[in-house]
DNA sequence: CGGGATCCCACCGGATACTG
DNA sequence: CAGTATCCGGTGGGATCCCG
């Protein structure tokens, strides 16, 4: 009677590791939901801090107005950090936070694909 | 006067480094864009051969028509293909192509960084 | 079952002007 | 410079109906 119930529970565990797993990257994705909060955190990993109008240049196409809003919410997450500084006029600096910090894997993993994913498209 | 020119492109070529990192990080995300695809792919990825039902089931939220042109979009980038089988009613697998899977690495890191950005948040 | 066609609206996001 | 306010269009995306 053990067998049986042992390779149910083991089907359900398989179940609730895949919904696990899609939850997870679901996860993920709500963070770094929109259009351009990954752009801006490559932007920060790999320029380190970075000033409004920097990150405007870097971020090819994004208007003010979303860049405030998508920096707004990844400081939300503590994902980066806003520093004003008290010159005139006003100077503002953005970095990553140890914590955003942690999404470089990700991002180095666009990276690469997005490398040979060029070469792929224009190679041949 | 060697000295002048090296250092000049050296700074050059960093300038050239870091545009080409963005853009590359770019390229991905434009193959990958739109609210639902990285969703799509983790479960074939995780799932393998997928029915049309069940990747609505699986992609959380997701309606027929955006499943439909998220579907259409990856196929034409040739990260998945379509089968359909003569049966009554018709039944309509997709699966991931090998190049399809290339982007495995970027969901795993993703399904990494949810599972532990999960624990931080819940876990205190 | 696997979608396409149509209708419709919220809101994403751009352009411009303005403020501290 | 670093945004905010306002206006406004495009489209992402839901609901419903329909067809092979």
């Amino acid at each position: 009677m053990l067998k049986p119930d042992m390779s149910k529970k083991a089907i359900i565990h398989d179940a609730d590791a895949c919904k696990g797993k899609l939850r997870s990257v679901h996860d993920t994705l709500d963070i770094l939901s929109g259009k351009w909060k990954i752009s801006i955190i490559s932007s920060l990993s790999i320029n380190g801090k970075r000033r409004f109008m920097e990150l405007q240049r870097d971020v090819e196409g994004i208007g003010a107005k979303m860049l405030s809003k998508e920096l707004k919410e990844l400081e939300i997450n503590e994902l980066l950090v806003r520093t004003v500084y008290d010159t005139k006029p006003v100077t503002v600096e953005y970095e990553l936070t140890p914590y955003g910090k942690t999404l470089q894997a990700i991002i180095y993993e666009m990276s690469i694909w997005g490398i040979q994913h060029r070469k792929r498209i224009t190679g041949r």
